[in-house]
DNA sequence: CGCGGCTTTGATGTTCATCAAGTAAAGTGG
DNA sequence: CCACTTTACTTGATGAACATCAAAGCCGCG
């Protein structure tokens, strides 16, 4: 298979890499390593230098970082084609974050000094880029304000709305953390969280058997969201 | 006095405008347009079409978003150097927060249109701006989750602290804002604040009258911070 | 000088974390 | 593949932290 065909015909490309030149796409190739990451396998630990740009090209990933007294706080789950590396990547030595595949993923890595000369060369990517890493920014701060003034019942019917309709796109998924994990994500105990969608279940709000979800009111759900 | 002098040796050109060439920032200066704004006095209102690049050249202001419910939220405080219309200005048709003078400020204004031209033409240029943007979000995302993981006394500590390190570099301020605009910015009631605060005065950590703040026994607030 | 918002203090109630204890599920080594 | 261990899940009871409500004093401003 011609390799550049593989690079330019990747979903990816349309997003981020759309005001490159063929000859930066080239590049992009050249250097790209792709990788596939079990469920669980953790892709960057926190503290490790920055050598590469790196994006997920299938998969689910959690970005997560050690609070003070050891809490682990999960800061967003990245989607394919999102840039994981995030924010840092262009400000930071190191990672802040650890980030670990939810389920079976693929990434790709590229080398930051390739990326940092196309951004210097190239305007119109380097504004793109710009756009993207504030609105991810932008995304994440507002997240996680909206999370904060809900109460416990109305932060997990957000989660519970977000899975359905950013993650999976349906009203039947598998929840790809454990109820530990939601409770890091959202900032309440695990207990809760058992206790809040077990009330959910009751009420028949949602269908519930282990890690399989069904959202069978949406409305209710949403409205428990929005009151929260 | 030559006007470009005035830019070339504004204190902000050092740390923002360092790699724009002399032909760029004499374009800076004839965009810019320089104006006071009293305390009180709203400087771009959330849901305005973002037209220009500002920045805060002195004073303080605050930016605020009004949450769901109305109740408005403080996201940030912006010092002299900072972007003010900060992560929004490239990725957003309108402002996302309303930017409120907290005393009397200066700022700076470019039109939009420049400053993008610029970023297009001067990699090194949009190299830094992108650094910049990347800091400020990271900032804003490690400081609301460090407040979020706080009991009320330590947030009222790490905000003290914030106060009389960060902004004004002194034991001895008087602080920018009243008690429910503390309470918007760390998440909690006015009462609350007023309580906790009274608190730090009886057990002699500060010593407060009306907004007029002495930090007594910083060390004890750093704990009280750190524990809390 | 009096009105409205800011401030302060006290009393009450709700929400949520913590503790405890038991069950189910999922790895692990023989 | 089965016993064993560990880790995840679940439910209930208790207490602490914090919001809310109420009432009174204060201050600036028209």
């Amino acid at each position: 298979m011609d390799l550049n065909q593989t690079c330019k015909n990747c979903k990816f490309r349309s997003h981020l890499f759309d005001k490159l030149s063929d000859e930066q796409l080239q590049k992009v190739y050249k250097n790209k390593k792709s990788s596939p990451v079990k469920k669980g396998q953790i892709i960057v630990s926190s503290g490790e230098p920055i050598r590469e740009f790196i994006y997920l090209v299938e998969g689910l990933v959690k970005l997560q970082k050690i609070g003070i007294k050891g809490k682990e706080q999960i800061i967003t789950i990245a989607r394919p084609m999102d840039f994981i590396s995030l924010l840092s990547v262009l400000s930071k030595d190191t990672y802040e974050y650890t980030i670990t595949a939810l389920v079976d993923s693929v990434v790709c890595r590229i080398e930051l000094n390739t990326i940092r000369m196309m951004l210097r060369e190239n305007g119109d990517f380097s504004l793109d880029i710009l756009r993207y890493i504030s609105n991810t920014a932008d995304d994440i701060i507002n997240h996680t304000y909206a999370l904060n003034s809900k109460n416990l019942r109305g932060r997990i019917a957000m989660l519970l709305v977000e899975f359905s309709e950013k993650y999976f796109n349906s009203n039947d998924f598998i929840l790809p953390m454990s109820r530990k994990e939601i409770a890091e994500m959202i900032d309440m105990t695990p207990e809760n969280v058992i206790r809040i969608m077990s009330e959910f279940r009751k009420d028949g709000v949602i269908k519930l058997r282990s890690k399989q979800v069904e959202i069978v009111n949406m409305e209710l759900l949403k409205k428990i969201r929005d009151l929260g």
